[in-house]
Parts: C-alpha cells; structure tokens; sequence
DNA sequence: CAGTATCCTCGAGGATACTG
DNA sequence: CAGTATCCTCGAGGATACTG
C-alpha cells in the first residue's frame, strides 16, 4: 500500500499497519503465536507467501523480531509491536459492539475453531491425566474433530487420535462459535441452544474451566449488556435523506 | 477489499474500516469537517470519485449519515462511527509514540497545513476585528499564504486577500509543520528553530492562542516525553537474527 | 458545489511448483 | 518445518471528461 504522505501520527501508523492481514497477524503474536505454520493455521486464507512478506514488512519497520534457532524460527513482537494492545482492544470492542451479529454460514470453520481453542487451555485446570474430548457438529457445517489435552500441550485432531474418548460434545457449530466467542453463556448453550456435554460426571462438570475462552469474550459480553442497539451488517440500509432546514 | 471470512470482532471491525482512506475520512468527519470538498481538501491524494465511493460504503456500514438539503449536503457520523474515538486515539497515541521522526521532504504541503489550521480556530480568543496573516514559508518548501480570520470564519488564501497584513510569521516549513502537531513547542519554535511572528504587540502575544493546534498534539507531547527511544522510520533495521538456545 | 461515467493501468496477491 | 521463485489474474483506484 502506497504511504498517505501526510505528515500526521495516524497517517504514519496506519502506513505501518495498514495493510491487509497485518493487525490479524500482530494479535496472532500478541496472543502467544511464535511460528510461521501456526500463524498460517490461524489465518486461513492468507497464503503462505503473502504471510512471509507481511513478517518480513513488520520485521523492517520493527515491530516484530525473528528469532532462528538450529531447529526452530520464532517470531517475537518487540515493545512497538506490543504498543498495540490498545489498538487492538479498541478495534475489539468497536467490532464486538457495531459488526457482530450471527455467523454467517460461511464464516463458519470447525478446524479454525478447534485452531483457536487448543491456543488457549487453561492447563492448570486441566485432569491430571491427558483427556480426549470428541466434538460432533452439526448444523450449518458439520463434521467431527477431536481435541487431546495434556498439561504438556493440546493438539486438534482431524481423524480419531486412537485415544479412549473421554467427553463428547455434540453442538451446532454456529452455537458453539457463539459460546466461545462469548456471545452466549455456557448456561445458554446447554439449556437454550442445545449444545450436549457427555462423559464422567467430574470431567462434564469441570470442562467448560479447561478453556480460556476467546480472547474477545470479556468485549463481545460487555457489547451484550449495552443499550444501544447494534448496527446489523445483515440489514443493509439505504442512506438517510433529509431533506428542509436544519 | 475482500472480507476475511472470520467470525470474530476484530476481524468484522476491519472489513468495516480496514480498507484505504477509510479512518482517515472518519477522523476528518469526527473533527467536523462535513461537506464533500472539504473533505477532498483533507486528504491530499485521493480521487472525487474514491471519496465518494468510500462514502458511499460508510453510509451503507451505519457509520455515515447524508443529509441533502435545497443548497447544500452535509456527512454526518452516526454514533458507531463516532465510537470510532477510541480507536483512532489509540493509532493516534501509537503512530506519535513509534513513528513520528522528523517530516520528510515530500510531506510538507503548506496549503494542507493553512487548510488545518483554519479548522481550528479558537473564535473567542481572536481580536474583535478581522486580523490577516501572511506565512512567509522556506526550508524545503517555500511559497506565501495568508490566513483571514474574523470571529465568523476563517479562510485559506494562495493569493494576497487584499487587506492589510496584521500579523506576518517567517518560518521554515517543517518547524512550523512541528510546531503545529505538537513536536515542538511554541517557546522552542522562536528561540531554537527561527521562526519569527510580527504585528502589534498585542497581536504577536496572543497568536498563539488564536489556534487549538492539531488534535495530535497532545499526543505527540506525551511521547516526546516518554523514556523510549521511539522506533526511527529512517533507519532501516535488519532482522535481528539469534542463534543457539533459548 | 457535489458529484458520476468510462476507460485504463499497475500492483497486490493467488496458484503452483520448488528448496534447505 | 519454514519458507522462496515465477507466473499470472483481477480488481482497486487513477485520469479524464462530463453533469445537475
């Protein structure tokens, strides 16, 4: 993107960060993504080359930092790259309050979803021993996935991972998008939306603690309680014409 | 620009204001300016055609409203577009904290700099009369403007507006350009960058309350003042590249 | 003053195949 | 795992001329 040529702080920062794909792939680094794959998991639609270029264009302009080891490459936000927390949350909040109605069919993606949930366990509320959680969506999109969680990491799983399942969740993949992106409560999913959690009792009871939930939750259940009726993106509305004296 | 596809906050928040020019119209719309050539004058660099059509998708967002009336039509933000504040505080902060170096050559234009200034004029710390200002500018661009400013209005002139000077100020372009955005300060502009401002007594001392200076200023004040060494644009940086373990 | 219509360019980024 | 190289497409937006 050509530089605006103003000489104006936010004209300068929007010719930093301006472009397409780059706000998404700074939060992905603030929220603990280090490596090039991940990101790219995260992302889904950027193309790998496009993603190399943005990391090396956030490289130059020193907001992130590349790290390469024998075996493995990092990427690290440096304290600019971190300055853009409340950019960020700002941009959360706007978009939790004014653009976030019902998922659109399309924007619904279960490898995305589980993407997102095995980045943010909660590891010290986890069982001791390493549980095998089966979702079966339905709806919209539907399929079946699995997620393995051990205190020494998690991995998404696209074909049966040969462990005993050991919780079932059965959901509509637009519900449960919407329990984690805090839209509705857990209370909510069971007893309005319909979304099933099966297994021993004391693992049914303590799952929805494993999970950090979105990290847009806080903002999207804040949207919630306002007053103010949000802008529907699905209504489109014709321009206000007014016409007379003011 | 293609939505992302994501079902998340930040994600719509962008596909909402995420394309070129978009912040930087509401940035103009939410300091005040509300007619289309206004709005042009603001933003050196983009087409009649792009504005309206940038204008076109914020009315169609719920961010912008139109109001035609039998002379004239006026843009007005609605309240999502005005809870964009925090947002564009937050690239303001960010871009005067991490981008903000000295001006380049190719981003000072005087008549940009004349235009923001009329927008902020404080009326009631003006003279009671009309005062006319001449703007002898040198440095890397020079040229002469005059400013007229009365208690119902302020304009932009190329040309000498025919009325006796009042006040004339010499100054190096990108001093003043400073000057107005907050990087120096006013004492510093006179005795450490040159710039003069002479009239009657009375007029010279009170010039620089005529003016609210660029909303950014604060800002800008507020990083220069922050131990960080900012981020230089200038200086390309190479990637920092470590080896070994962590 | 406040735009629209039409044509055209060029560069962002996708697709594909390849590499240490 | 972490990219790069090459080719190609298509759409954003500039240029120009025009309008109520």
């Amino acid at each position: 993107m050509r530089p605006y040529g103003q000489y104006c702080p936010m004209a300068h920062a929007l010719d930093v960060i301006g472009d397409r794909w780059t706000l998404l792939i700074i939060r992905d680094l603030m929220t603990g993504t280090k490596h090039f794959n991940d990101l790219e998991r995260g992302l889904p639609g950027i193309s790998r080359a496009l993603l190399s270029r943005r990391l090396r264009q956030l490289q130059q302009a020193g907001l992130v930092e590349k790290y390469s080891g024998a075996t493995t490459t990092e990427y690290h936000l440096t304290q600019a790259g971190k300055d853009l927390k409340k950019v960020i949350t700002a941009l959360i909040e706007w978009g939790a309050m004014w653009s976030f109605d019902e998922p659109r069919p399309d924007e619904l993606n279960p490898t995305l979803l589980l993407w997102w949930m095995h980045n943010r366990i909660n590891v010290d509320k986890l069982p001791q021993n390493r549980v095998t959680i089966e979702f079966n969506f339905y709806g919209a999109v539907s399929g079946v996935y699995w997620l393995v969680l051990t205190r020494k990491g998690a991995s998404v799983c696209l074909k049966p991972p040969g462990f005993e399942i050991d919780v079932i969740v059965q959901a509509d993949i637009a519900a449960f998008y919407q329990l984690w992106l805090g839209r509705i409560s857990y209370t909510e999913a069971l007893n309005e939306f319909g979304i099933r959690v099966d297994g021993l009792p004391k693992l049914v009871r303590t799952f929805p603690d494993w999970f950090a939930w979105s990290v847009t939750a806080p903002a999207v259940q804040a949207a919630r309680s306002k007053p103010t009726t949000p802008y529907s993106p699905s209504g489109k509305r014709t321009a206000s014409i007014w016409i007379g004296e003011r």
